[in-house]
DNA sequence: TAGATTGTTAATCGATTAACAATC
DNA sequence: TAGATTGTTAATCGATTAACAATC
């Protein structure tokens, strides 16, 4: 197999490079070595270098890295290059604003559902979907072998609704809610904290005061 | 002074004990040992301890710690026992979400604008705020002697942005554009960007596949 | 070929965990 | 006082950086 325990931080800024590299074919910069790429992202070569050969050598020597490639083959390992099913749980002004951005579409991510249980926003359209009664849920969620959902409602409503979304097939959460998810060790929870990001801007911008 | 350089590790973690502690709290708990708190949080004792001390000695020996003091002290580092303002820049569905979100309030950050140059958003009220035209910016953020400034736009509007905000006054960005911002030494940036988010999700959930 | 730059091993640095004396 | 639990030092672990041989 292609892993061998890649570590959370080399995870994290897997995405960054995705980034990077779109912006560089958008510039029409074919290929990119890692000391150049270090000085653009503010990090080091070594680092850049390290990280890549975790999944294998996609650079050349003496010619560095060609950007389409290491585009796709990064694509490949978050598994981007594929289309997914997602479901929003949540109607409100978050989960309408999730619903609505449509560069996750462009990215693979296909939103099935976005459900509430608000008379008043159900029936409504957010980014070409209709909000459904959650009653709903499972249905769509089986039929369609969804396997992600973003929770867009209060803390104990998401904690409340993650055992079922597993019975029906979910294994990964993308939580907004202000709430620490117990799930089993086949689910996955990607937290989305906005009020803790908010605190750790107060803290950098006004510690020294 | 309080501080000997903290690292980043134990600021990302202490938005998180806040909010256990806001938890205990509700629950009526009024003390609690590094050990206990190890246990709901999923970490050790021992880091507990560390980060704590990072700051203070906040317990006390063969007690632990004063739940609500402890709040209270945390509150202090991150500079959230006080109120700041702040502008939101961009009233589309993600400025409009964050600018509903009561949430921040409750945490004294205090919302004194939402801009935009849409004809069809200005004037429109979102949580409680009126959205203006960017051109009434420079003048809200003086008076107001504003330091923080949420940027929900493209990325190449929050590129063009920056310079002129830091001119009068902002000092931190919570980023939301898919861009990573360059700001002279004294200005902060707390990026978040939810599709590399949404990118971490995917590779944790079908790694394995 | 000579120059450039990778892939990879070794060295360093920093963060986490363990251990325990201090003390409430 | 005895038991509990902190604050803090030392040991371990993991991640980052440096160095360089391999090679395009």
């Amino acid at each position: 197999m292609e892993h061998k325990e890649i570590s959370k931080a080399v995870i994290q800024r897997l995405p960054r490079y995705y980034r990077y590299l779109e912006d560089l074919m958008d510039q029409g910069i074919e290929r990119i070595s890692s000391g150049d790429l270090s000085r653009r992202m503010h990090l080091t070569a070594s680092q850049i270098r390290q990280d890549l050969n975790n999944f294998g050598g996609f650079g050349q020597q003496g010619y560095g890295y060609n950007v389409f490639n290491l585009h796709e083959e990064i694509a490949k390992i978050l598994k981007i290059d594929q289309v997914h099913s997602m479901i929003i749980v949540g109607a409100g002004h978050l989960g309408l604003a999730l619903s609505n951005y449509t560069n996750f579409r462009k990215r693979g991510f296909d939103i099935k559902g976005v459900f509430d249980n608000n008379p008043k926003v159900i029936g409504q359209e957010a980014g070409g979907v209709k909000v459904s009664p959650m009653s709903e849920m499972k249905d769509i969620v089986e039929k369609n072998h969804i396997r992600l959902a973003a929770l867009c409602i209060p803390k104990d409503a998401a904690v409340k609704i993650v055992d079922d979304l597993i019975s029906y097939g979910v294994r990964g959460f993308w939580n907004f809610a202000h709430v620490d998810l117990e799930v089993p060790e086949h689910v996955v929870v990607e937290n989305v904290h906005l009020s803790e990001s908010l605190m750790r801007l107060s803290y950098r911008v006004f510690e020294e005061q």
